[in-house]
DNA sequence: CTGCATCCCTCTGGATACTG
DNA sequence: CAGTATCCAGAGGGATGCAG
């Protein structure tokens, strides 16, 4: 360890240590990876919210994707789903316990984006400026 | 805090409080979302490895896939590539401080899945034996 | 209001073959 | 070994229209 940064500073990174595979990480990675459900999940850490209220909360979202969101949600137990049998029609989604705990990972992530925001658009603005029509993104 | 969960623990989730937007998220997301990122970084978080190595470490991962992500990875500046000019080439990644910071939440999410991979798929399971034929996944 | 069905287009990512 | 280039299938996701 003399320049730099220690290779492994305590344990292996993931449980499985040796071999990594899934270990499971995927399923969530998954969830967390598509465009909306984190966008969701955070709305409703503000509290009971309707269908339409999230919608509207979350800007660029299409009822269809919203649908799909979270009625995925629902299934992987992040939050529950109640209809009211009202007219016009009331559904009123809210996080479980679980869907709190996943914010708190959540709110890591964030913390993690907007403290390391800037060094990455300059490693990218660098990268982009050394290696021009290289077609990454 | 009477029954279940309280609505909001901290404060914000998120640190754009009204609104969410992306508040840069979505960049951080989008790499560690995508199939193969979070992978490849958990394996450098073991060390420097070499192409090959990385691509054995990786079982599904094909060459296309991991010069795609590796290339990523070192545009963001959270790794280093380099090219010892031998024969046969050699060429080695290793992750920068910042790829070793994010290894740290990447731990808090594998953490996280580990702890609830059970009672979401107990979870999965009866939603997909109360909702039979519904096509989520 | 809440949601499903359909069309359609883009982007991801796998398989394969070829190069320095 | 370390890539690059091409082709191609499938998933993701937007727009729109219809229904309870």
């Amino acid at each position: 360890m003399s320049a730099g940064h220690t290779e492994v500073t305590s344990g292996p990174v993931v449980s499985c240590s040796g071999e990594h595979e899934d270990c499971g990480i995927r399923d969530v990675l998954d969830r967390i990876g598509d465009k909306w459900s984190v966008l969701v999940v955070v709305e409703l850490a503000q509290g009971v919210r309707r269908f339409r209220q999230l919608q509207r909360a979350v800007p660029g979202i299409s009822q269809r994707m919203l649908t799909l969101t979270v009625r995925r949600l629902e299934r992987d137990g992040l939050l529950t789903r109640t209809v009211h049998p009202t007219v016009p029609p009331q559904v009123e989604y809210a996080l479980t316990p679980m869907g709190h705990s996943l914010t708190h990972l959540v709110k890591s992530l964030a913390d993690w984006s907007l403290e390391h925001r800037d060094p990455i658009a300059r490693a990218r603005q660098e990268w982009d400026d050394a290696n021009p029509g290289s077609g990454i993104h």
